[in-house]
DNA sequence: TCCATAGTTCAAGGAAATTGAACTATTGAA
DNA sequence: TTCAATAGTTCAATTTCCTTGAACTATGGA
């Protein structure tokens, strides 16, 4: 048995952490795909493709202690699930408005 | 005279950046406490009390480079002013959101 | 049992944050 | 005009953080 990821309670989880965790382009974007994929993913689904493993696992581990996902152990994957609506009833309309101006954004530079 | 200040225009202001920027506690004080006083603050003003002025300094130009803030000289100060509204146009919410998470964050570590 | 898959951990190199010290620019007073 | 005070800036050094290759662990299937 690998040891058990640690999610922080709600109570533990701070907006600079969460704004930290959501500030770097390959973070932001695992979130935006968690979002709209609308079911639990594995790491390597979630993440952008050619990105090194042990850089993935790196930004999991970021976005777990910031209180963003909560993964758990599925035979040889991990899968991640968002917790946006713990974090919406604590920051109300912080997610959203992110998650809206990231979709915005890129459609922006598509145009 | 010495170099001016440079604010990026609105269409160069990325979500990235204005996350990385808030997510430091220091700048997100800064652009509360300019918030909340409802008009233009100095340097000093507007940071924490014994933080180095080097230190100060710093994170001001990255609040600047940003889009978070206009400077502007004024004799021997820098005025500085929030850029709230335009950025609410480009990323709408997520301003708002951020300094309402903010103030009930320090309000729940008071109570 | 052996191999492939999915991640983790560790260590090293490179990039970024913090801050003391020296500097610049402006203002006001003598 | 000269001097001193005020408000920031710049530079350089230290420390701290990020990225990633290499080796490793754990699970599941052939």
């Amino acid at each position: 048995m690998q040891r058990p990821f640690l999610h922080p309670a709600l109570g533990e989880v701070t907006l600079e952490s969460v704004l930290y965790a959501l500030a770097d382009p390959v973070r932001l974007a695992i979130v935006c795909k968690l979002s709209s994929g609308g079911c639990p993913m594995n790491c390597s689904t979630a993440a952008p493709l050619s990105l090194p493993k042990s850089t993935q696992s790196h930004h999991y581990q970021v976005l777990r202690e910031a209180g963003l996902i909560r993964s758990e152990r599925r035979g040889t994957e991990v899968v991640n699930t968002l917790r946006c609506a713990e974090i919406n009833e604590k920051f109300p309309g912080v997610i959203p408005a992110i998650l809206a101006a990231s979709v915005a954004q890129h459609k922006a530079y598509v145009d």
